[in-house]
DNA sequence: CGCATGCCGAC
RNA sequence: CUUGUCGGCAUGCG
């Protein structure tokens, strides 16, 4: 509730200016959309990857900031009293990561990164060209820049660029972190959840290639593993009941790129072990794959079974 | 269309 | 482990 009243305060204030020239409100980014990003700017040889780590907690001088940018557009003595005691009661030193209030207004805040960011791009543009791209997603960051070698002196002057530009903004990188990647040597990143990689397909063409991250995959199992082992004597039913929603929303998520592989193997590792289960249930050996088809498993038991990826491929023409 | 519940993901 | 924003899916009801 009074977060919802705080959103409506700070909207206006961070995102009517984005674009001038139209109605104010930029679209909203989702995960997918700066996923796609990132393997479009790939798609045109944008290979030298600068995978920036921002840390942009608000210490003090930050909530002053803030709210020197808000008291710009809004002159209510009680909304400021309000924002004040919110970023007081949210900011004190150390904020946790997961604070009340924290992840909201750094997302927020780094909208001028991303003002910065599309700066960056302009001024480095060429004609129709761009030889710099970025996708920001809350704090994760990666910009990515042209293959060409006479474009290298590019990374190093964006490099710089960006971190003179963020020091401005007093938005930290922890270098730790952050780092440079050449795709073109087999060199790998990864950005909400992907491992993304540029690999030479059987044609021979490059292409982008992007898969989930082995740690989420390994996550999924543990979890799915725990389902298992917690209804180990209950009916398949109540199992796959239970199953079920978990891998919808995981495969839905994780259905782009290059997840197939993923997929499968996800696929047979749950296969495997609910017929492990029904097996056991009947005092059986194995996996008795003839006993029960995968027709049965999957139709009849109604085992999901909706691993598929879904291609965004040419636009299908709005019928009728 | 509206309301609600549950699940998943990113940060 | 808890909090938040956002996105998605599924189900149910009117």
């Amino acid at each position: 509730m009074v977060q919802g009243a705080l959103k409506l305060i700070l909207e206006p204030v961070f995102e009517a200016d984005f674009q001038p020239g139209s109605f104010g409100y930029r679209p909203k980014r989702t995960a997918h959309d700066a996923i796609k990003r990132v393997a479009e700017a790939i798609v045109q040889r944008k290979v030298r990857v600068l995978d920036f780590d921002l840390r942009a907690y608000f210490d003090n001088v930050r909530h002053d900031r803030l709210l020197a940018k808000v008291a710009q557009r809004v002159d209510d003595a009680d909304i400021m009293h309000l924002l004040k005691i919110m970023l007081k009661a949210a900011g004190k030193k150390g904020v946790p990561q997961g604070g009340v209030i924290s992840p909201l207004l750094s997302n927020l805040y780094l909208n001028e990164v991303d003002k910065m960011l599309e700066r960056a791009r302009e001024v480095t543009r060429n004609g129709k060209y761009t030889h710099v791209e970025y996708a920001r997603f809350a704090d994760d960051l990666v910009v990515l820049i042209d293959a060409y070698k006479r474009h290298d002196w590019l990374i190093g002057a964006v490099t710089k660029r960006l971190r003179e530009e963020f020091a401005k903004l007093q938005v930290e990188i922890n270098d730790e972190k952050s780092r440079t990647v050449n795709l073109e040597r087999g060199e790998s990143f990864s950005f909400l959840g992907f491992d993304f990689r540029y690999l030479r397909s059987l044609r021979g063409a490059m292409r982008p290639h992007y898969t989930p991250k082995l740690k989420k995959r390994t996550a999924l199992l543990r979890e799915l593993k725990e389902v298992f082992r917690r209804h180990r004597s209950q009916p398949i039913g109540r199992v796959i009941s239970l199953l079920n929603p978990k891998l919808r929303g995981w495969v839905n998520y994780f259905a782009v790129g290059h997840s197939s592989e993923c997929f499968s193997y996800i696929k047979d590792w749950v296969e495997k072990k609910v017929r492990r289960q029904l097996a056991q249930a009947q005092k059986r050996k194995g996996f008795c794959w003839k006993r029960w088809n995968r027709a049965w498993l999957y139709d009849t038991l109604g085992l999901f079974n909706g691993y598929r990826v879904r291609h965004d491929g040419p636009k299908a023409a709005p019928a009728g």
